[in-house]
DNA sequence: TTTTTAAATGAGCGATCGCTCATTTATATT
DNA sequence: AATATAAATGAGCGATCGCTCATTTAAAAA
């Protein structure tokens, strides 16, 4: 029989992250994509059950690999600092080599979408990252502290500041660029707070 | 001649924002817009240019609701945490008795219609948000400190806390409630890392 | 009451949508 | 070399899309 082409339905993949992240999920549709992707329309349909299957599973192998590498060298039992910032270096890499992938998340996040693809966010976060801050609470570096009082506190600040930088958009009228001095700078705020 | 209906514009206004909420700006559609507010297509018209156009009017409509709603009652000479606490406050009250509203924006924000509604926003905080953070400075209550990274520590863990409320998704597998208590748990370490 | 004028309409245009199917193509197996 | 089989295709279906236009409706101005 004949075998599947990996380069057809790579191309699909990133095609179709490439098309929502830049002309939006409104303008997405199957005959662009397959246009787009060189490929039959009908192609599509051997590997995904239809529009909604393919913008799930997509959005969801995205998001784990967001994760992925937001958790490279990351380790439960770390110190509680020394494990935050490698999550924050981590996170902030990852958007700014990846702005396509990052924005397909935003949206994705924040679209109909999202259930599925938070779904499989959040299993993989807490196998790490729920160990970690319980730790950090059984040594006493941290007060006791929900799961979601401590994303809020201890990530949220990260995510704004790489947004910032991704709108090109500002409060002062200039551009705000990201930099790894602005990072250390809020960063320190965020230990400030957590720490006791 | 004939006036305008107020009603009919309302309607429209109001059905836009409730079918994106709820069905996504990607099943969003003129005609399935005129169905359920109850007009023609070529009503829709008469008030808007194009969809483009209407989506853009009603999401820098909305922002601009809820950047008043966050601000009232707030100036620009109040104490830092007297201030900023009545943003939470305000910030929260909105989310949580605007459902719709709340989940619009973020949709909006993070789809390729938020360059307009983003500028609209940051004009309007501006007036107000950057004086008080100077106001701080200048009293010795707060270090000297970029907007954004101002706006990263002290907002965006209360928006994260109110998207966790959002999602009814959660880390520990049981619903997420948002109350007060919380929030001001949240607001207290908040406080610790930017007071001197 | 008549005239004027903009609001409002419903039918429908061409384009594109999501998706299917009969057919062709390529490769692993025999 | 012949066979079997799944991948891949292109044409095209019915439905819906964004939008227009000739016509009707309603209220202010005369």
């Amino acid at each position: 029989m004949r075998p599947r082409d990996e380069n057809k339905i790579q191309g699909i993949r990133e095609k179709a992250i490439e098309m929502i992240t830049n002309e939006g999920l409104e303008n997405f549709g199957i005959n662009r994509l397959a246009k787009a992707a060189g490929v039959s329309p009908a192609t599509i349909y051997i590997y995904y059950k239809d529009k909604d299957d393919l913008i799930n599973q997509i959005s969801v192998e995205e998001g784990l690999r967001m994760c992925g590498a937001t958790l490279e060298g990351f380790e439960a039992d770390m110190p509680f600092e020394k494990g935050l910032w490698i999550q924050w270096k981590n996170r902030a890499k990852y958007a700014l080599n990846n702005q396509v992938g990052a924005s397909f998340y935003d949206q994705l996040r924040n679209s109909t979408y999202r259930e599925q693809m938070l779904k499989a966010i959040s299993d993989e976060m807490k196998k790490k990252a729920g160990p970690f801050v319980k730790n950090a609470i059984k040594n006493g570096e941290i007060n006791e502290i929900s799961m979601e009082v401590f994303w809020s506190v201890a990530l949220a600040p990260l995510y704004s500041l790489v947004k910032f930088h991704q709108d090109e958009h500002t409060f002062s009228g200039k551009k705000f660029v990201f930099s790894e001095k602005i990072m250390k700078e809020t960063f320190n705020y965020v230990i400030k707070a957590l720490k006791k």
